[in-house]
DNA sequence: ATGCTTGCAAACCGTTTGCAGATCT
DNA sequence: AGATCTGCAAACGGTTTGCAAGCAT
């Protein structure tokens, strides 16, 4: 959960590839935070010190740190996919009143593999997520 | 995993719901078979004995059996959403390279209420799945 | 000079919605 | 009869893509 900023540009500029400002900007967004932005909450944040940032770059820079596996997607059909800089695996708590995604830190109980043990079928990622609400919404009620 | 035609079917008679034709069809489709279908996929075979349905019945009847809690969605933002005849909360199997879908047979290690006790979250929801390869996709390689 | 990157606008695709006509009870 | 349901077509919204201009090396 801590900055992990300069392990994502080192990453970044071993294997080639530029450290534009704008990429700069959104590495910078993404590994100061803990809210598992989307990518319109790291458009606008970033708009404010870079306003002619285009969408098109925020989801091209995206993709391309998924792609390198340092960013984690949570993908959602109905809303938009979030972000997070923490990209070991991990359960998420996910309020469906504010939105905020929580990392709950106990490890994840089933292994890749007992599931392959048990089953044959081998896994290489999960998703592991529970729905309702947050402490904080639960208090507002 | 058995035929739960008669309780859908018994359930939307007891609400008020109409049965009508189109929803027989579905319900016959989505209880007799342990795919995880898509909308489109129900509205394909649907068409086979019954060609004028359309895809928003095929929506409006989906959303009305996951309202009433008769079947379970599971969604994708870059893919069709699948749906389950089989509501109880379970761990998915969802193979990448078929797209099969499934049902683990251990449950849920974490209650709603471990949960709770340790985050002040309050959940009534959950989402468990391995993304990985079925044994089939892993023979045929 | 080359090719990666950016920004704009249009395309994409599964799902939802508005509406008029049909159907179930 | 009356509300619900169906089918068509258009809208929606987040993401992706084509393309021309810009920039780093």
């Amino acid at each position: 959960m801590r900055d992990n900023k300069a392990l994502i540009v080192e990453r970044l500029r071993e294997r080639g590839y530029r450290l534009t400002p704008q990429r700069i900007e959104i590495i910078n967004i993404i590994s100061g935070v803990r809210t598992h932005p989307s990518a319109r909450d790291l458009l606008l944040e970033a708009r404010k010190r870079m306003p002619d940032i285009s969408s098109s770059t925020v989801y091209y820079t995206l993709n391309l740190l998924k792609q390198e596996g340092l960013i984690k997607e949570i993908e959602f059909y109905d809303k938009a996919n979030r972000y997070d800089s923490v990209t070991a695996h991990h359960i998420n708590l996910i309020c469906q009143k504010c939105g905020r995604i929580e990392d709950f830190g106990e490890p994840i109980p089933l292994s890749f593999n007992d599931i392959s043990e048990k089953t044959g079928f081998e896994p290489h990622d999960i998703r592991y997520e529970y729905y309702g609400y947050c402490r904080e919404c639960r208090m507002k009620k």
